[in-house]
DNA sequence: GAGCACTGC
């Protein structure tokens, strides 16, 4: 290995992450093991954030914003929210929230809190995350909660006046909500100057969280303001994670793959026991990956690897076997997208390799589509995946880049979410929140004026808002409340005229689940085989109908699902979305109709959500290439779609998913004349050229 | 012939 790779100048250091001395996963050594109250107060006093415990109390008491930089294990996450409670912020009635990106960590932090204050979860401490709330309105006090959450209840409670103290963590992930939220409490401040905002964010990013939190607009009139300072201030804490060496190619590989699988092989040939985490992009890689690895080390004669893939597509056992212990003399390597940068922790992880790729989502504002596109990752990210090798001795990472190429040309921070998305959801949340002037609305970090003149036509096309820009009454105000894409709420809202709401909220739920179908590659015949059972001529929104029936039928059997290769978690995620829906559509007073077989009804309910998601195919077209009827892009049917191969001449879609072709996913035939009963003004142009009459 | 990661009363 020491041909391949040379020690980087910069010097082995702490490296940082994101969750303040939680272990997600690793619950058996909190006090269920037998631990008493007494010696979980000495863990957190242990913990490096008890030092600045009286710092801290400090900056939240005489300023209004108090940014707080921690890293690895420094414990701020569960033992702020404690001090501030301690400290009497939660007196008089008032509440301590803190909000996560995700909804395991929630639970995660909420339970280990609990625990620690001794008190009963859902009572003194509690959280809520969508259909879980585990608080009390009369007791609970603090309150862990999502940041989609807390946005929601601002749609309540506008000044969300309930609490003393927001805390947003993880804020320098720079999630889509967090940055509308972080947006949303800036405003909030002006009009509530006792509210107190603590922002965790990682170092990078803490200095232009502090600037746009500055609202302090002339030193001189310092002495006559009142109340906390205006200027956000600065702590930083330092974590416990150990030391991780950082290793760089000499040269930039061609081939990252190869690279990282030969790089495994010579850390299990020349360093000491130890789990091997190898970031990817994506199930590709990582399958290609496991099979090479599995061929040199059979052709090499190695033994003791056992490779384990792990991305969010796979079935929940499968993602289960990256838990379990590595067995006596075998070295467990783990192939992972993303999902082990941020969303879980693995133990036992003593060796990084870093491709420096991940996937992303990119969004084109012009053609109106999302890429998913493989890019290089950030500084942030780097150092990130590089902290997930020092969690229980001191690690190494190895980066399949050059130390020139990390210095001098990668990004110091990714970009924002917010700039890389669809606004159409987020700027309809702002309108229900009355701002107006979304265009001039006081972002962390604006998206492109594009993308906000798109998501407002589109808006505009569906009827949610006005001439004015305004929500319409009152089918803008009950889009709004709906927590889904604008465009299902939509076709919900049209269901109520065709008869048909209890199908369309059944097809809202499925379409709001990644996937109902099991991933398994190997056995990919049999679950075509199995949609085939349920596959209905007009498309996959009545197939899932179909699906949907027979799990009912079944008597939501498990069994029922494995043999006709269905994901058993998301049928039973799909029962809970269709209740949530019930009951909000039960408040907007649309009654729940059955069309009682009336697929018509059906598809032009669909329609009026989706119409501008039309294609046609193309005459004399031999590979099925359908043009979108909007934007003429070409597209594709996505293999999956029960009407792969069938091809009918109008469809829409549900969504476009871009690899090396745009593939429609989810897709209904249509009569293109639905398209201007449903939308008039948006196809009337296009009514003459291409829609045939 | 194919699926980065999150999220929402």
């Amino acid at each position: 290995m020491s041909q391949f790779w040379k020690p980087g100048t910069e010097r082995p250091r702490l490296v940082d992450d994101e969750e303040g001395g939680v272990l997600l996963y690793a619950t058996s050594s909190s006090s269920s093991s037998g631990f008493g109250y007494g010696s979980l107060e000495k863990q957190r006093q242990r913990l490096p954030v008890y030092k600045y415990k009286t710092a801290i109390l400090y900056s939240v008491e005489t300023h209004a914003t108090t940014i707080i930089v921690g890293e690895t294990g420094s414990g701020k996450t569960t033992q702020i929210p404690q001090y501030l409670k301690e400290a009497g912020w939660a007196e008089g009635g008032r509440m301590i929230a803190c909000t996560q990106p995700r909804r395991l960590a929630v639970q995660a932090v909420a339970t280990r809190v609990a625990e620690e204050m001794d008190v009963k979860l859902g009572e003194e401490v509690g959280y809520t995350i969508r259909f879980e709330d585990i608080t009390n309105e009369e007791l609970t006090r603090v309150k862990f909660l999502t940041d989609g959450v807390l946005l929601r209840e601002m749609m309540d409670d506008p000044l969300l006046s309930k609490y003393s103290v927001i805390m947003v963590d993880e804020a320098h992930e720079r999630s889509l909500s967090t940055d509308i939220l972080l947006g949303l409490l800036k405003k909030i401040q002006r009009r509530r100057p006792e509210l107190r905002i603590i922002i965790s964010s990682a170092t990078i990013e803490a200095k232009s969280m502090a600037a746009f939190f500055n609202t302090r607009i002339c030193r001189r009139r310092r002495e006559e303001e009142q109340g906390p300072t205006k200027e956000p201030a600065i702590l930083s804490v330092e974590g416990r994670g150990f030391n991780v060496e950082l290793f760089y190619v000499d040269d930039p590989v061609s081939d990252y793959v190869q690279s990282a699988v030969s790089t495994v092989m010579s850390i299990h040939d020349q360093e000491r026991m130890g789990d091997i985490l190898v970031f990817l992009t994506g199930q590709d890689d990582i399958d290609t990956a496991i099979q090479l690895l599995t061929e040199e080390a059979q052709s090499s004669g190695k033994q003791g690897l056992v490779s384990v893939p792990l991305y969010s597509g796979l079935p929940r056992a499968d993602q289960d076997l990256v838990f379990s212990p590595t067995p006596r003399g075998k070295r467990k390597v783990i192939f992972s997208t993303n999902i082990a940068e941020t969303s879980l922790t693995l133990e036992g992880i003593v060796y990084v390799v870093d491709s420096g790729f991940s996937k992303q989502r990119f969004y084109n504002p012009i053609s109106d589509i999302e890429n998913l596109v493989v890019a290089p990752i950030s500084k942030a990210s780097a150092r990130q995946r590089a902290g997930r090798a020092g969690r229980v001795r001191p690690g190494k990472c190895f980066r399949l880049y050059t130390e020139d190429y990390f210095s001098n040309e990668m990004s110091v921070v990714g970009i924002p979410e917010i700039q890389r998305s669809n606004l159409v959801s987020c700027v309809i949340q702002l309108k229900a929140l009355g701002i107006d002037n979304i265009l001039g609305f006081d972002w962390p970090a604006s998206p492109s004026p594009e993308s906000m003149i798109r998501a407002l036509e589109i808006l505009y096309s569906l009827g949610v808002l006005d001439d004015d820009a305004k929500l319409t009454s009152p089918t803008g105000f009950q889009v709004a409340e709906i927590p889904l894409d604008p465009l299902i709420s939509k076709m919900i809202l049209a269901s109520c005229e065709f008869g048909c709401s209890e199908e369309i909220i059944t097809i809202a739920a499925v379409l709001s689940i990644q996937s109902i179908w099991i991933p398994v590659r190997g056995v990919q015949k049999q679950l075509d085989e199995a949609k085939l059972r349920f596959a209905a001529a007009e498309g996959d929104h009545v197939t899932f109908l179909n699906v949907y029936k027979g799990f009912i039928q079944s008597n939501k059997s498990s069994k029922w699902c494995h043999k006709n290769f269905i994901n058993y978690h998301a049928m039973r995620k799909v029962i809970e979305v269709r209740e949530q829906l019930k009951r909000i559509t039960q408040r907007l007073g649309i009654g729940l109709k059955s069309c009682e077989g009336d697929i018509q009804a059906v598809k032009k309910a669909i329609t009026a959500g989706f119409f501008a998601n039309a294609a046609r195919l193309e005459p004399f077209s031999h590979n099925g290439m359908y043009k979108t009827l909007r934007t003429s892009q070409e597209v594709y049917i996505h293999p999956s779609s029960v009407l792969f191969r069938v091809n009918p001449k109008f469809i829409v879609y549900h969504s476009l998913v871009s690899t090396d072709r745009q593939y429609m996913r989810n897709v209904i035939t249509i009569d293109p004349s639905w398209l201007t009963e449903a939308a008039p003004h948006f196809y009337q142009k296009q009514l003459h050229s291409s829609i045939p009459q």
